[in-house]
RNA sequence: GGUCCGUUCAUCUAAGGGUUAGGAUUCAAGAUUUUCAUUCUUGCCAUAGGGGUUCGAAUCCCCUACGGACUACCA
């Protein structure tokens, strides 16, 4: 055993992850989870949590995206330990700001022969390219074809000397080996294995002075002492050339370990999910709502369609992942204390709309009732209705289980708030039948001689006034119901008097009797 | 096309050679709830196919099929 695998399983090396997202747009939930994951991992061993923003493709660069990444982290309850934003003792954590950086690295590739400049233009290459199509073929760039192109290994060295002098673009590849088996060990998928002589010459370094990902991940990994790579499978092909890169850099000792997550895939159908799935089956696949700058497109997100973080958080933590127990709700510190990268399958996971849906409604049950006030106020001010929390409490410990959503606390509790405009014609039909309205009436009155307004001692009262008349109960308490809610829906009838109070429950049914023509 | 990864109920998944292949979601039926929801009970439904290895295979190996990712001076 070498000395630095003694030092890495017996020195427990500080853990340090990262989630490393290009700034191209909203985070899609493919890419929380990854954060999720990496999270989860890090605070599991004690370890740190980093955000380190990909910008090196200024084309792609989208305002306003990363501000999105991490307002949606924040959501999340996923905290960073360093980043743009926290900082860090391994600052900028923005890769455009590192500019500088890489430049030293890719030259010092090439210096030791693992990489080369080459001045194909983009253009020239994309000839190459469409021409081997046409033949059937496909053009690479690598071991058998870089000595035909223009590059520092064609060219003599006062040949490029000249080129470089004159401001030629140029890009630096790297070089990649004949004839090597690449081997690494995923901690999820366990030895993968890769012959360079199918893998090409990659661009680590391009002509407009940044870094491709490659180079850039490899040096800032290095750097910033990332000890766990846990990314998407979407990056397993280009492992070889990140393992190759640690080696040239003569970074193999402290090469970080690598796992590769599967994926999140369309929930019917084929491929991947992709924002058009989420609008076609009427679902988010962003955590927050996201308005393209360009287009002014608004996509639609978890937080703003009324999920619950918590709950939210919990099914991505099940896609991919599982306790090896049967239980499936988690809070966040049950996760982390559960969480390790074995218990990760290898097989991609169809997303589930409806399973989604049900984690809500068990988070509906479960979250603090403070919570929901708070979510649910804005809901009722947007509607105009001004009210105390006290009521927004009661109602929302009375309705929650009902609902699936935020938003459903209305749908089943509007009534508290103001008196129901109108009846559900099905319920009035099979309901009010014509000596409906006189034993409502008969009702009302009876309500007005009660003295102790509250659930249970109005039950039991009412319950000896309708035997005493000798009405049948089923009857009664629907037709109330539609009295007072103006359908079949809502809490236990008693606890919605109780919270009506006496003089609106009997004005109510007043106003039914007055309105309702039987059926 | 090439390289790599994968494949257990419709869906998320458990079972790392020996179980009637377990749980959850969805769906259906029933009980409770004098509405609805909750809760509970029950039911339907799976090891992609074919070969090995083995006393014994969902599990190990091979082939086929299917699915996916990657194949840019994008990440």
């Amino acid at each position: 055993m070498s000395f630095s695998a003694f030092k890495y399983i017996y020195m427990e090396k500080r853990i340090r992850v990262r989630f490393a997202p290009s700034p191209t747009g909203p985070l899609h939930i493919g890419g929380v989870r990854t954060a999720l994951f990496n999270y989860l991992f890090a605070r599991h061993h004690g370890g740190d949590f980093l955000l380190r923003i990909e910008d090196t493709d200024q084309t792609r660069y989208v305002p306003g995206a990363e501000e999105y990444i991490m307002e949606a982290l924040d959501w999340c309850g996923i905290t960073i330990d360093e980043g743009p934003r926290e900082g860090g003792p391994h600052a900028p954590y923005r890769q455009s700001e590192r500019k500088e950086i890489y430049a030293a690295y890719a030259q010092q590739l090439v210096d030791s022969g693992h990489a080369y400049f080459a001045f194909d233009t983009a253009d020239e290459l994309d000839v190459l390219r469409s021409a081997a199509e046409a033949k059937g073929e496909t053009f690479t760039y690598n071991n058998v074809s870089r000595n035909q192109l223009i590059n520092s290994l064609s060219l003599t060295a006062a040949e490029c000397a000249e080129r470089i002098g004159r401001g030629d673009h140029y890009v630096i590849r790297f070089k990649m080996p004949d004839h090597v088996m690449v081997e690494k060990t995923d901690l999820i998928r366990g030895n993968v294995r890769f012959n360079t002589d199918q893998l090409d010459d990659k661009v680590l370094y391009k002509s407009d002075g940044m870094p491709t990902y490659h180079l850039a991940n490899v040096v800032d990994d290095h750097l910033m002492e990332i000890t766990h790579v846990i990314r998407g499978e979407e990056w397993l092909p280009s492992l070889p050339l990140h393992v190759l890169l640690y080696k040239a850099f003569g970074w193999e000792d402290t090469m970080p370990e690598f796992s590769h997550l599967p994926l999140i895939l369309k929930p019917a159908g084929k491929g991947k999910l992709s924002k058009r799935d989420g609008d076609q089956l009427g679902f988010p696949v962003f955590p927050l709502a996201w308005k393209d700058p360009v287009t002014g497109d608004v996509s639609r997100g978890y937080r703003e369609d009324g999920y619950l973080r918590d709950g939210f958080i919990n099914m991505l933590s099940l896609l991919g992942w599982n306790p090896g127990t049967e239980q499936e709700i988690f809070s966040m510190q049950e996760l982390i204390a559960g969480f390790t990268l074995e218990r990760v399958g290898k097989s991609g996971s169809r997303f589930d709309p409806e399973k989604t849906r049900w984690f809500n409604h068990q988070y509906m049950m479960r979250t603090a009732a403070d919570e929901l006030v708070e979510m649910f106020m804005p809901l009722l001010a947007a509607r105009g209705i001004a009210t105390d929390r006290d009521l927004v409490l009661k109602v929302v410990g009375m309705v929650r289980e009902r609902c699936t959503f935020v938003q459903e606390i209305w749908d089943q509790g509007f009534f508290f708030f103001e008196a129901p405009q109108g009846y559900d014609e099905k319920i009035v039909a099979k309901r009010w039948k014509d000596d409906v309205p006189e034993m409502m009436a008969e009702i009302a009155r009876f309500f007005g001689q009660v003295v102790i307004w509250e659930p249970v001692a109005l039950k039991n009262e009412f319950s000896s006034f309708v035997n005493q008349k000798g009405w049948n109960f089923g009857t009664i308490m629907n037709s109330l119901r539609l009295c007072l809610v103006g359908g079949s829906f809502g809490p236990d009838i008693f606890e919605i008097c109780g919270v009506l109070g006496k003089e609106e429950s009997i004005r109510r049914i007043e106003v039914a009797v007055q309105k309702i023509i039987p059926a």
